[in-house]
DNA sequence: ATGCGAGATATTGTTGACAATATAGGCACT
DNA sequence: AGTGCCTATATTGTCAACAATATCTCGCAT
């Protein structure tokens, strides 16, 4: 076995790989999950996978209903719009905490990772590393920063798997990446200066801007579609 | 069967009654939950119990440890003041997005429900009512009207339920049922105006005194320990 | 007497079979 | 021809038995 997946239950490994599957598109949002069918693929029994399957509809990646069964979620534009507004709020918080608690280790940590974003950001405008996943890192350690287990938990949990679900789909190619880059380094600056006020401030216009930045090429592109990728 | 019941999956039921029993304390915090049992108890097989108990670490009322079991979650101050910075920061959201969606009817009731509350706090100082149910009947209306199905399912479905569990618990009687009257009534004429930036400001700052009040509580009395009541 | 280890015991994790419900298709009837 | 009902099928929900892991106990050695 695995020495990886010592320890861990059954329905913890088969639950993490669904999910992978379900975030990258591997299985396209809107598809119904069926029982025989993934417990056969993944030589598994159906008992694990239905709490596998229960723990995913807690993350809100797939639906139940009774008799019928599960289905990915569909992600429609509203329901983006709804997860920025929670983002620009939560990470706020984070932000904030974070500026009262970071030592001095994780500041330079994060100046780090800045540093290489900005190596990207000029090699090739950032768009696709950046975009896709360099920008989530970011916000990821200073949701780590902050020192609020609850916190941490909802958004690195939760939210951010979401968050990908959506990049993966709406392969949107944002040009907000310079600024962004830019809009980060202040961030980080306020934290540095233990200034939570500034930092929460800062941080709500940076998702708030993201938020608008995305409405905008809705507007533009109304009847865009997500790329759905079919299972291989 | 019980009608209320119908088209309900037995592991649903059991869903919500182990969730109440566990919020109103008939299993005490840091119990452990044994699985043969509660099946026996309840009448059930141990499949759909450990659909329920799955569900209910996902909702961070028990914690599960592989190969030993699930424990009902403990709840320090910590904790709780964890969930006080989320409240603040989900709350204060909730208010703004009421402010501006919030319709004429529905301004209607939130006063028709302070009119309640004013009776109650008249009445008899508000200690036991107000601060149990009534409190959390008001916020939960205002994030009900903000139209946020995320943060309705976040706030109403996971945190209320800890909150509640909460002041179980800890059965703190506050004194500050007066001014957390008032500060719903100023919030809610800010949310009548459509001021959504006042209602933000309000909410968060009505929130973060009820946090103060609560962390000077623990401060005076550190070594308060929940009160335990024995399943019965 | 105390610490360590092997075995017994109980609990959790997993499996395959059984029951109940929903969906799809065909047939009768209007 | 279209609609409604009924049956057949497949899928989900539930159960009881089996396997694997952890905990507890008792004996033994130091």
């Amino acid at each position: 076995m695995n020495p990886e997946q010592q320890g861990l239950t059954l329905s913890e490994r088969v639950f993490r790989r669904l999910r992978q599957a379900i975030v990258e598109g591997e299985i396209p949002a809107g598809s119904k999950i069926s029982e025989p069918e993934l417990a056969t693929a993944y030589g598994i029994s159906r008992g694990p996978l239905r709490e596998a399957i229960g723990r995913l509809e807690g993350c809100h990646l797939v639906e139940r209903k009774a008799n019928v069964g599960a289905r990915v979620v569909t992600l429609t534009q509203v329901d983006l719009m709804e997860l920025y507004f929670l983002r620009e709020s939560l990470e706020g918080l984070a932000a904030r905490l974070a500026a009262e608690r970071i030592t001095d280790a994780e500041i330079d940590e994060l100046r780090r990772l800045l540093a290489q974003h900005e190596q990207r950001v000029e090699l090739q405008e950032g768009v696709a590393y950046f975009q896709k996943e360099g920008d989530l890192d970011f916000h990821y350690r200073i949701v780590q920063a902050s020192g609020n287990a609850r916190l941490i938990q909802l958004l690195c949990n939760d939210l951010y798997h979401l968050m990908r679900m959506y990049r993966y789909q709406y392969g949107m190619a944002s040009n907000r990446a310079r600024n962004a880059f830019r809009e980060h380094g202040h961030i980080v600056e306020a934290i540095a200066d233990r200034d939570g006020e500034m930092a929460e401030l800062l941080m709500r216009r940076h998702v708030r801007v993201s938020r608008e930045n995305v409405a905008r090429q809705f507007a533009e592109h109304p009847d865009q579609s997500p790329n759905i990728r079919i299972a291989g």
